[in-house]
DNA sequence: TGTCTATAGTTGAGTACGCAACCAATGGTA
DNA sequence: TACCATTGGTTGCGTACTCAACTATAGACA
């Protein structure tokens, strides 16, 4: 039978019958992981993961009501908060990464060679929406 | 302002608010154009898009209201009909093609030169939900 | 101090999809 | 001929998002 479309939709399933997350909720959690004290300003995390301010409220609130994150307040501006990855999200994280990271590969590994995988990186890296300089430092104040 | 994404919500609203079309309404009268008799099975329309049989069939009623497209019965399967791009839809793309694939063409060239481009469509075109071998024959009996 | 603009974030309404369940036609095969 | 699996397509319902409008805080400047 002739796929409707192929590995998006299988990773997105993949992910969220063996995790219960979204492709958003993953990428949310990894990008946290990776930022200092595991915490990013909620509108950092909208530009980040290119959604809309209010795109990153409904997100954190499914993560929020899973425990897998935190709302933290800032102390010196009201304004922000924080999104603050909690042990359980690093934990709901790490359990998730290891089949969904691995699925990633086996996809593009099966239509690229390493070199290929690196170049296309490389370029996709140059576009917007990538991380551009300023996204890529979270927390400060 | 530090915009919370950029391009493809720029090319998206400008792609409405010039035209009254989404991105996939864009996309899919350009597929038609380029398909034999400027029709195509919906299922194969669907494949192309990637998109489900009931986002097909959405997307092809909000363009079928338009006069954008037409529903054409097959008369040796009655189970298949065909989406026939209209002379209004032939006109429509046109119009909105000029302004679109220039926005795509400077969103791409602010970032990447030629050569970066062309290795890059390369690339990708080697991923599945490209055109893959039979994507490309519309329209067969 | 009051005022004005910019920024962080939430909320209500609308939308573009996916999934599951369904119906209809087709093409075997007995 | 009757039956059955496969395929094309639609519909109801749920969901993840966007946009527009809003509130609240911050910082600049009179």
């Amino acid at each position: 039978m002739r796929a409707y479309s192929t590995t998006r939709r299988e990773l997105r399933t993949q992910l969220h019958e063996d995790h219960g997350l979204t492709l958003n909720d993953y990428e949310a959690l990894y990008v946290l992981s990776l930022a200092e004290g595991q915490r990013m300003k909620r509108v950092d995390l909208a530009q980040r993961l290119v959604l809309t301010p209010s795109g990153i409220t409904r997100l954190l609130e499914g993560l929020e009501a899973a425990g897998l994150v935190e709302k933290v307040a800032c102390d010196t501006d009201l304004r922000v908060s924080y999104a603050q990855l909690t042990d359980a999200g690093a934990e709901k994280l790490d359990a998730a990464s290891c089949g969904h990271s691995g699925s990633l590969r086996t996809v593009f590994g099966d239509h690229l060679d390493e070199e290929e995988i690196e170049a296309l990186a490389d370029l996709l890296g140059k576009l917007p929406g990538a991380l551009d300089e300023d996204a890529a430092c979270p927390t400060d104040d």
